[in-house]
DNA sequence: CACGCAATGTAGCATATGCTACGGATGAAG
DNA sequence: CTTCATCCGTAGCATATGCTACATTGCGTG
């Protein structure tokens, strides 16, 4: 056997698998971080939120926020009943704070850079689930001095 | 009826269910990007890309790997043949190489903020999917002026 | 050139998130 | 109090991406 690469993950190659490993985790977090922050916003703009209201919001069908919001249910989050509007349990309401937060930082700071607000808004919806507290700092630190 | 609010989508309900769609987008792209330069990338270092070398890049079971692969070789961006090596096709390439420019740029922007290398890898493996052609050039122009 | 291990493929399962179609619940208006 | 439009739930389907267990191929070694 010329044996040129080894069996088992190297070292190297847990480090280059890492990254990929904490994306998945980011993305297996998105959908509960995007659902409080628009529950928040929409008993904050009309007084409840209900399941049209979030199938609106994200362009989805009723059906998927249905399901998922009985997920978030049984995770702690968020709190209904059959035919009832969504709230935010006070779990749920710590998260959509520190989600919109973030949300707002990584948008205020893309503003900063120079993108217009559409893209801003666009691009901050992704990638504020992927910024992480260290790279978040450095947003703020960027924001202080450079704004 | 009181009719507070629209049934139908409204305009500005419209505008808040873009940055979600595009978001949705993104990740519909992101296993081919990651994929991609995945092979372009251990192509380079050991001359062949086989499924447990993506098996081990993306810590995921080869089983995982291999469904994938056959699916990308249906979109055109790979070739492969039972138990043999995985190649780019010449559209598999573009991509790639598109992708690993748009990756670098975003690494090298964290960077210059000040994120340590970890977490900037760590980071930039998520983000560089949601970042728009627009967002890319005002990182750019970061990385020349400030750099 | 036969053997056996490593690599790859296949079967079958799970979860998450999309959808349409249809049926039941709610509540505003008459 | 009945009616009926709207809202919501359920059934059933699809795709994408994870997994384990098992079958098969291929290749280096003896
Ligand atoms: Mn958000
Ligand atoms: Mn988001
Ligand atoms: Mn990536
Ligand atoms: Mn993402």
């Amino acid at each position: 056997m010329t044996k040129k690469t080894p069996k088992t993950t190297s070292k190297k190659s847990k480090e280059r698998s890492e990254p990929h490993a904490r994306t998945r985790a980011a993305h297996a977090q998105e959908t509960a971080e995007d659902y409080v922050e628009a529950v928040f916003d929409t008993v904050q703009e009309k007084g409840e939120c209900r399941v049209l209201d979030l199938a609106r919001h994200f362009a989805v069908s009723h059906v998927t926020v249905s399901r998922i919001v009985g997920r978030l249910k049984q995770e702690g989050l968020l709190e209904t009943a059959p035919y009832r509007p969504i709230t935010l349990t006070a779990k749920g309401n710590r998260l959509a704070k520190r989600s919109k937060k973030r949300h707002q930082i990584v948008l205020e700071f893309l503003l900063s850079l120079g993108v217009d607000q559409k893209t801003a808004e666009i691009d901050s919806e992704g990638i504020e689930h992927h910024v992480s507290e260290a790279t978040l700092a450095a947003m703020k630190r960027h924001l202080k001095t450079r704004h």
